[in-house]
DNA sequence: TCACAATGACTTATATGTAAAACATTTTTC
DNA sequence: GAAAAATGTTTTACATATAAGTCATTGTGA
């Protein structure tokens, strides 16, 4: 059960997901793509489509990153292809790394442990 | 008041959801941190840290990102001075296009025109 | 091997993101 | 200028993402 929460976001969050927003309206407008258009051909609503266009941190990323392939925005500045690629070499850096983490103790102050 | 929904992404969404978890869990086991732990310094919780490792799209765009940076995946490439550089110039060349764009004529057939 | 911590895999209640609609405002085209 | 279309803005109901918890399983360090 969700306990209420105000989410803040930094600065470098904030403008990522601008820049988004601003990079998709520009492609639309570009393609001369009206903003019913878009939203209907990515299967989402009007009024989402112009949360994400101002940069709104709150939508689902999976729709976000839709929008960004309808209008052509490269992603990770890959294209499908590479993309597939880059994901198997990580997963695969991924098992060579340990499961689990331990966390490690801490600094010793004043004699005793300080637990994290 | 939304209707159902039964969301469908492409490969290309998946795969960018896909990678962007993969790294933020490698980037999480180098630093040697827990889950919890990292939940935690973001203010999620284990579970949704969870999901976004797993690359679910069904999540905020503002949470991942928040994530990505906590771990130092750079988004765009880009640091944040950088970032915010970029997103001002881009709001500049936005302010240059047209504030609207209506839908053009589409292409003539059979003498009449056929709207879109 | 053993003990314990970390993670995976659920469930549940609630906060909230979303679709839809209506209306106001702005922008473009003629 | 006028008309029409696109976008901005707000509201409402509902689908669902999330926090929190529990338990099972796995991995790690001693």
């Amino acid at each position: 059960m969700p306990k209420s929460i105000k989410r803040t976001y930094s600065h470098y969050t904030q403008d990522a997901c601008s820049l988004l927003g601003v990079l998709i309206r520009s492609k639309r407008i570009e393609r001369k793509q009206t903003a019913q258009d878009l939203a209907e051909r990515t299967g989402i609503s009007r009024s989402l489509l112009q949360r994400i266009e101002e940069g709104n941190p709150k939508c689902e990323i999976g729709v976000v990153f839709e929008l960004a392939r309808m209008v052509g925005i490269k992603l990770f500045d890959l294209d499908e292809s590479n993309l597939e690629l880059h994901l198997e070499v990580h997963k695969e850096k991924l098992t060579l790394l340990p499961k689990t983490v331990h966390r490690k103790k801490r600094s010793v102050r004043g004699g005793f442990y300080v637990l994290p």
